[in-house]
DNA sequence: TCAATAAATGCACTTCCATTGCATAGATAT
DNA sequence: ATATCTATGCAATGGAAGTGCATTTATTGA
């Protein structure tokens, strides 16, 4: 069992406060969040400062960012079942138009896609919208 | 053989010189455009005036919007193989990563995506991107 | 035909989000 | 300890979406 310091160092991400913040927040998030939901969250620290540790966590592959068509990024920790450095490993995400939150639904892999002669694949982007298990409960 | 004019009203769209000349743009356009590439095409109309002609296109269902991800909205005419109104009729785009163009796939029937329990499907967004024939030809 | 009405267009803003440059603070390594 | 590199904070920019209002253009009906 890791701590939260040793995973990012494996990942060569150096630790700082900030950064162990921003990751155990978006670790206890079930739900993709924006920048914003973050700058909320962490009203003393600065945007940019958050803008950058997204890009980091980005770049180094624990997080993956979701364009889920609502003109916003929303970001989302890669979980185990999750490796986005393997193109091939695409998972879907739901958006739901009730609550307006996103989410990863890692177990549902995107089925082959067949594009025409000529087109090559390299990514696939799913956003199924609707509405999600808690607000089609009420 | 009907005239743009008479299918603009048939769709209920008043024709004006302007909604004739971006119909006609669109429509020889093989690709997605952005308000931008409209606002470039004609540089002396007014953005707001093109922005809110494509949204009544929109409305009136002979245009739709599209999402590839890259965070500007694109919009392609439908053709008369894509009933956009229909939500059951969605077909998948293809963004090419090397021209940035965005084509519709409009014989590319998306796969029907089950949901976990409690999830209600109303609509789904693919864009698979990649290399498009032209740009895997070179 | 002309006045009254409604719709389309143009201009000026605003807002929101993404992104960058630069200066400073903080950490690392020699 | 100091030189070096990275992270952070502040300020500013830019792009795109969207809105309010005045004006022009088209439509309708008397």
């Amino acid at each position: 069992m890791k701590t939260i310091e040793q995973f990012l160092e494996s990942k060569n991400i150096r630790v700082t406060a900030m950064r162990l913040l921003i990751y155990k927040f978006l670790a206890e998030k079930q739900v993709a969040v924006t920048l914003s939901d973050i700058e909320n969250a962490f009203e003393k620290a600065d945007r940019t400062t958050l803008y950058r540790t997204i890009k980091t966590f980005e770049e180094k592959a624990i997080v993956h960012q979701i364009d889920d068509g609502t003109g916003i990024n929303k970001y989302a920790l890669c979980e185990k079942g999750c490796n986005c450095e393997i193109e091939t490993d695409l998972h879907l995400h739901f958006h739901c138009n009730n609550c307006n939150e996103t989410i990863c639904l890692t177990e549902h892999k995107i089925p082959q896609i067949k594009v025409p002669d000529g087109f090559v694949s390299e990514n696939v982007n799913l956003v199924v919208k609707g509405v999600c298990d808690k607000c089609s409960g009420q």
